[in-house]
DNA sequence: TATATCAATGTTATATCATAATCCAGTAAA
DNA sequence: TTTACTGGATTATGATATAACATTGATATA
């Protein structure tokens, strides 16, 4: 696991906690399922929570699917600066493939270079990909190929 | 404008009021917003607005930019399996850049190719990248480099 | 004509997601 | 001890989005 070599001193109380949260959840959480979780550790309100995800954010660690309105912690070792998701509509399962994507480097090349052609300086950017994953497709393929 | 080849006899009647509103504004709109302007229109509610909204998405005349809650027009004529984006984090600026991107198709067939070796049928994709604009970026380098 | 049906729309209420504003506690430096 | 700073707690509210149900109008058809 990736998460693993994470510097954990550098967080504050309520930024472990929510790192905690989110690594139990194995998949995104909403900032109000984090909330629940953590209120038997005593905390009470959303901007407590909102507060840490934004100091895991700024550190890396945690990535929001805007898609979603969920946070994820960040698969990765390196930051990247396109990280790439998966998210399934059927299951809500989430996968990050930006290591997928770093065998076929020239993709990132090609979008920085493309974009910094445009003059656009890019701090951050997310693939966000819907569709349905290869679990539910078997499941349904089975029964139907209509529903849609 | 790629707007005008859209065929807007198949639109409701909300639905060409929300287009024309879009139309207008030369950006994203956030729905509220949208539905501010629709005020003098007689429209009073926010599902209005929503529904409609989410007719012409279906159609792919609208996009929603997941990171902004906000929605743009497609600008271009023929709808892509990847869309992307510049987002402006000091203006606000938006530009859809797929006509560039598909002029570097290489990327697009990397992605779609790593995303189907995992199994997953991939429906829709946005790739939303935020940053500086070369417009704000000219203002402010003249004055600081300093701002973060 | 009556009536069934369906899509679009209207309306009310509420759920969900996020932040502003203010105060408090600990702690480290002057 | 003051001062300043960081993180945290609390309260209230703002912003975004949907549920649930009623109404309308057009079309089909018995």
């Amino acid at each position: 696991m990736a998460h693993d070599n994470i510097d954990l001193s550098t967080l504050t109380k309520n930024e472990l906690l929510v790192f905690e949260a989110l690594k139990e959840s194995e998949g995104p959480m909403k900032a109000y399922d984090v909330l629940d979780v953590l209120k038997s550790h005593g905390v009470r309100a959303p901007m407590t929570v909102y507060r840490a995800l934004e100091g895991l954010e700024e550190k890396g660690i945690v990535h929001k699917l805007d898609a979603l309105n969920a946070f994820v912690l960040c698969s990765h070792d390196h930051p990247h600066q396109v990280q790439s998701f998966l998210v399934c509509s059927e299951c809500g399962m989430v996968q990050e493939i930006s290591p997928e994507l770093r065998e076929a480097p020239q993709v990132e090349d090609k979008i920085l270079g493309v974009v910094r052609a445009t003059g656009f300086q890019m701090r951050e950017a997310r693939l966000e990909m819907k569709g349905i994953c290869q679990n539910c497709t078997s499941k349904q393929g089975a029964h139907s190929t209509a529903a849609e």
